[in-house]
Order: C-alpha cells, then sequence, then structure tokens
RNA sequence: CGGGGUGUAGCGCAGUUUGGUAGCGCGCUUGGUUCGGGACCAAGAGGCCGUGGGUUCGAAUCCCGCCACUCCGACCA
C-alpha cells in the first residue's frame, strides 16, 4: 500500500474531546472517523487490523466446530416477541416500521436467530451438539456511548451460541471455549486480561464469565484477591466484612439536630462510622409507591445489583415525596410502615451498638443492638466490596482495579429454547428442550485494548499477529535515483514474498516520515537512505523494541521474515 | 434521563465581555532552496461563524427556539 493514497489522516493534535489514549491514537493515527455519536468509520489500516483480528476468531471458532452462518442486522418483532425480549429490553434496542407498518429492530444480539434457525431443522439428539455463530454488526443504542471504539453503539461482534443435549455437555463445552478466548486474546497480542465470574444481566442463565482487559479506564470494577486466584465482577463480588467489636449497651434516643448524614451523625456523636447505620431509599422500577430501604455499615455502599438480585425486583433511587419519615433524613429500621421492604446487609449483624435513625426529625437512637430490639432479622449480602475487604476464599485483602469487557461467555441453560420451543427427540424417545451456551466478542472494542494497552508516547505498538502491516518502509531522499529504485525493489520483493507492506512514497522529510510510523505503529521499520546504500544496507528497527540494525539489503527479506516469525512465535495461543 | 460545556477553514484554536461584514498555527496547492526525527523562503486556495427566528442602520458577537457533539452521573448483553 502506497502511504500517500491511504485515505488516512494522521493529525498532530488529538481531537479536542478524546480523553483516553485509545481514542487518541486511533484518532491521530487517521484509524477511525466519528460519523455521529457512537458511529465511526473504519479506515482501511483499522478494517485490515479488524479483519487480522477476525480471522484469528474464525480459527478458534472453527477448531471448536463452529459453523459460520450470518443473521439479518434486521429482524421482525415476532421472533423478538417468542423470547420475551420485545417488550423486556428497553430503548437500547432500535425498533422502527417498515413500508408495510410492520415492527421491525436492530439487531443487537441473536440468541432468538440463532433458535429461530435452528428449530426445527434439527429434530433429533443425534444432530446435538453443534455451535453456530457470526461476525456481524450490532447496532445498540447506548445511553452513553464514550471512549472512542471501547463503547459504541455500532460495532463488529462474535457472537456464539452453542446447542447441547445435556448440562454435563455444554458445561465441557464452555470449558472449551473459555480456552479458546485465552488463546483468542493472547493471540491478538492482549496481555493483562483476566477472566471473572460474571452477573448473566440480560442474557439469563446461570454461570458467566466476563473476560476483562485490566486499565485504569475501564469501565467495570473488577475484585481480585491478591493471595489468591478469586476475582469476580463488582455486581457479583463477595467480600468479607469484620465488624468492629464494641460493647452492648441500652438503647437511647438522643438528639442530633438538623445533622443528618453519616458523616455528620458520626462527627457529632463523636462514634466511628463503621458504628452507625446507613439507610438507602429506593422504590421498584415502575411503581414509585413500591419502596425498598436498604441498610448497610455506615461507612459502606449499596451494591445494587446485589440488591436486585435479592429483591428479585428492578429498583431505581427514590426519588423523594411525601413519606414524611422519608422525608425526615433521619431513617431507621425500627418503627417503619410494614408496607416498606427492608432488607439489611450482613456488615450490620454482629455490631452490639448501633447508631441509627430514629424515622423522626432530629433524633437518632444508640446502642442499637439487633438480636435485641429487632430480633428476626435476615441478613444478607447488598453492600459493595471494597479495596482491602478480606477475599471469600482465602481470607487475604482484596484489591478493586477497573477494566474493559473485551469477551463474555454465558451458561444459557434453556432460557431461549422453552420460551421459543424447541425441542429435539431423545434417545428415549421423549422430547427435551436442548441446552444452550453462548459466547461474545466485541471486535472494535480488542482494537481499542490493543491500542490502550499497546502504545508510548510516539503512538501506537501493534502486535505483529494484527497490525494491517508488517513492514513499513520509509525511504528517504526519494529524490535520489538509486534510493527510489532500490526501495521499490524492497516493497515488491518484501510484498511478493508474502509480507504485508506499507511504503511511504511521499517525497517528505525524515522527520515526518519517521513520526508517521511510529504514530500508526507497525511493527517493523525499514528505511532506506542514501547513507544506508552507501554500504549496501537498510535500517530495520523494531517499533516495540526500538532496536536497530543495518542489514545488508538482499539480507533485508530474510531478516524480516525472521523478526515477523519470532513475533508471531511469541503470540501464539 | 439529570447536571455542566462546546459548535468559527480539513484538524487544533483565538475573536463573543464592550455589535462595524473574520484571524492564527498545522495541513493543502504552486515555484525555489533544503533533507536521518514534524525544514525554510515566496506566492496561493479554502469559512452562510451549527441552524431558524428576533433586536439593530449594521450580528460570529445581544435575545429566544431548535439541532449536533461532548464531559460527569444514571443506565448498560
Amino acid at each position: 500500500m502506497l502511504l500517500s493514497k491511504l485515505v488516512c489522516e494522521r493529525t498532530k493534535e488529538a481531537p479536542q474531546d478524546a480523553k483516553i489514549k485509545s481514542h487518541i491514537l486511533l484518532s491521530r493515527a487517521g484509524f477511525i472517523k466519528q460519523v455521529s455519536n457512537g458511529i465511526y468509520t473504519m479506515t482501511m489500516p483499522c478494517q485490515k487490523m479488524s479483519q487480522k483480528i477476525q480471522a484469528i476468531i474464525r480459527q478458534e471458532m472453527d477448531a471448536l466446530d463452529g459453523q459460520e452462518v450470518l443473521f439479518p442486522v434486521v429482524m421482525p418483532r415476532e421472533i423478538w416477541e417468542t423470547s420475551g425480549r420485545y417488550n423486556s429490553i428497553g430503548s437500547e434496542m432500535v425498533r422502527f416500521k417498515d413500508r408495510a407498518d410492520r415492527d421491525m429492530l436492530l439487531g443487537m444480539t441473536h440468541e432468538e436467530a440463532a433458535v429461530h434457525l435452528a428449530n426445527h431443522i434439527v429434530s433429533s439428539y443425534n444432530q446435538l451438539p453443534f455451535m453456530i455463530y457470526q461476525l456481524q454488526t450490532k447496532f445498540r443504542d447506548e445511553a452513553r456511548s464514550r471512549g472512542g471504539l471501547i463503547r459504541v453503539r455500532e460495532f463488529t461482534m462474535k457472537d456464539a451460541y452453542s446447542f447441547h443435549s445435556t448440562k454435563e455437555d455444554m458445561e465441557a463445552y464452555y470449558d472449551r471455549m473459555f480456552d479458546a478466548y485465552y488463546r483468542i486474546f493472547r493471540r491478538i497480542g492482549l496481555k493483562r486480561f483476566i477472566d471473572i465470574k460474571s452477573d448473566s444481566g440480560m442474557m439469563g442463565g446461570s454461570v458467566a464469565h466476563e473476560f476483562m482487559l485490566l486499565t485504569e479506564v475501564g469501565e467495570d470494577s473488577i475484585v481480585l484477591c491478591n493471595d489468591c486466584d478469586y476475582r469476580a465482577n463488582m455486581e457479583v463480588a463477595e467480600g468479607v466484612i469484620n465488624s468492629p467489636a464494641n460493647e452492648i449497651k441500652p438503647l437511647e434516643l438522643v438528639f442530633t439536630g438538623e445533622d443528618k448524614t453519616i458523616d455528620e451523625v458520626s462527627a457529632r456523636l463523636g462514634i466511628s462510622q463503621d458504628l452507625t447505620c446507613k439507610a438507602v431509599v429506593f422504590a421498584v422500577k415502575g411503581n414509585s409507591e413500591e419502596i425498598v430501604i436498604a441498610f448497610t455499615r455506615g461507612d459502606l455502599e449499596i451494591n445494587e445489583a446485589k440488591l436486585k438480585k435479592v429483591l428479585l425486583k428492578d429498583i431505581v433511587p427514590y426519588d423523594g415525596g411525601a413519606n414524611e419519615i422519608l422525608a425526615c433524613g433521619n431513617i431507621g429500621p425500627v418503627g417503619l410502615d410494614n408496607k416498606i421492604i427492608t432488607v439489611f446487609d450482613k456488615s450490620l449483624e454482629n455490631i452490639n451498638s448501633l447508631v441509627i435513625g430514629a424515622n423522626k426529625a432530629e433524633y437518632h437512637y444508640v446502642g442499637f443492638n439487633f438480636k435485641r430490639d429487632l430480633p428476626g432479622v435476615k441478613f444478607v449480602d447488598v453492600s459493595k466490596t471494597r479495596d482491602g475487604d478480606a477475599c471469600p476464599v482465602c481470607g487475604g485483602k482484596l484489591r478493586v482495579e477497573n477494566g474493559i469487557e473485551i469477551g463474555n461467555i454465558f451458561q444459557l441453560g434453556t432460557k431461549y429454547t422453552k420460551s421459543m420451543d424447541m425441542t429435539v427427540h431423545g434417545a428415549d424417545g421423549g422430547e427435551f428442550h436442548p441446552i444452550m451456551g453462548c459466547y461474545g466478542i466485541g471486535v472494535g472494542r480488542a482494537i481499542a485494548s490493543i491500542a490502550q494497552e499497546s502504545s508510548d508516547d510516539k503512538g501506537l505498538i501493534l502486535p505483529m499477529s494484527v497490525a494491517p502491516w508488517q513492514v513499513h518502509i520509509c525511504p528517504l531522499r526519494l529524490d535520489d535515483e538509486s534510493v527510489k529504485n532500490k526501495a521499490y525493489e524492497l516493497y515488491d520483493d518484501l510484498t511478493k514474498a508474502g509480507v504485508d507492506v506499507l511504503f511511504d512514497d511521499r517525497n517528505a522529510a525524515a522527520g515526518v516520515k519517521f513520526n508517521d510510523a511510529d504514530l500508526m505503529g507497525m511493527p517493523i521499520r525499514i528505511v532506506v537512505s542514501p547513507k544506508s546504500l552507501a554500504t549496501g544496507e537498510v535500517e530495520i528497527t523494531v517499533r516495540a523494541t526500538k532496536e536497530s540494525q543495518k542489514v545488508a539489503y538482499d539480507k533485508a527479506l530474510d531478516v524480516v521474515k525472521d523478526i515477523i516469525e519470532e513475533q508471531m512465535q511469541f503470540l501464539k495461543g
């Protein structure tokens, strides 16, 4: 590829709104151009990178006997109604009408399409197990897209769906997929990624794992143990919170005036925050009359994902209202309207003497003891795990890191085969619903992750396996005939030998060429110049290490091949 | 959805407070000199100042509406 013809504008300055490294570098290198909120055009280098990632994914999926298919982007309402998700998914799914006024939608995931395909075609257990997958555009109308390719509305995704006769078979396949995911991420050059247990969210099902790239710009919080391999998404992470020991005291009403917050009350009473009880008020989504109060220790936060699981209901923050007790701000567990749902975090269970709200303006109780003053309460885990809490497995210290979700796998079970009534005949002559798993990887997010993780102050450092071009030739002084001839000859030779080459055919200053080469991040740079040719050599530099060597012109191809081989070996899954 | 911010040349920005018909840097074009880490000189091209209305002799600038983008939060397979 000739650089002068490449429709890809490199800039010195980052776009005004780009805040994170991957967004800044992919924009500056001209790999992406924004079209609208969360919608990008990928230029040729980015698209080539995407295709190389897709090729790796295909290899791994095919190795698991995957059958590549292509589901439609646009689907009719009906097949999404059979699963119940036409109504359960909110405005992130784009719905529209076609010319005949039929309800249509843009696919944001394809469980329904997968079952629709397999249903009736597959009618015997003899046809199980199988896996179908696709690489295709998804559209999700995110409430808030951000961060360049990290979180977008339109993106390419690999999604795979497997169907099995037994739970054991599905679990065994799930494990193989789990291993394939590790190979894929390693092969595309990611380094700091891990798997974590996750919440299965809108996909339904039980066991699920997310693959996370650990990076400070990640949107998810991940809890990891320093001493064992326990790790989980914040949404489901359990931490062991040890309650401070204090003496049992008599219950006593105390005046606290205008002080309402945990900070104010604990300061006024001279009692540490971990001996107070915090109340957080929610309303059930869609019914603002149905109020939920979650109690936890004053120094902790409520984890809404955990709370939803306990309640089996969707909740939203309570927005005030006419309730007198809630309005006074001093909410406590005693004497509440029994229509209010109360939930108590386990952190409160063993505290002998607590400060609680008195459900009365200007007053709190001190010396509250659950066993004595409100017997029969059940304690559950609804608090956010914090940095430094104890590991639920080994008791070691937990830490919290941020991560980008780069892939996920779910054990779906029969959620979709049941709701869409897919049955097959079993060996015993009966019928059963196949058991499913589903498995996703966002390709654009993988590109962003690579850019995020692999760069320096000059620009991108692309892994050999996914770089759009393996070699970037920078001829200096193209006005010099011998440079021009040798450089083009080298370009030809490398290309004929199957090497992917980007050739900077501009008659630009050395600095300009080097800076563009560094910014775009191809793994190998070759300089051909009057200076190097004087000794019959070219200069070969590895982008990642900055190591540079002078190589005889006719040895260049061999050296390039060796470097490619060496780097690909390193990236082997 | 809530709260902030911004829209002026391909990109990054100034000009808006105090109205007088638009400027800087980068990039682009042409000619010349340079040339191994973003060269220099000279000459150019390029803008309905997001959009609709209003005030005014006159609006990028003041007023009202709308749109887009964006940041923080809510949400998020």
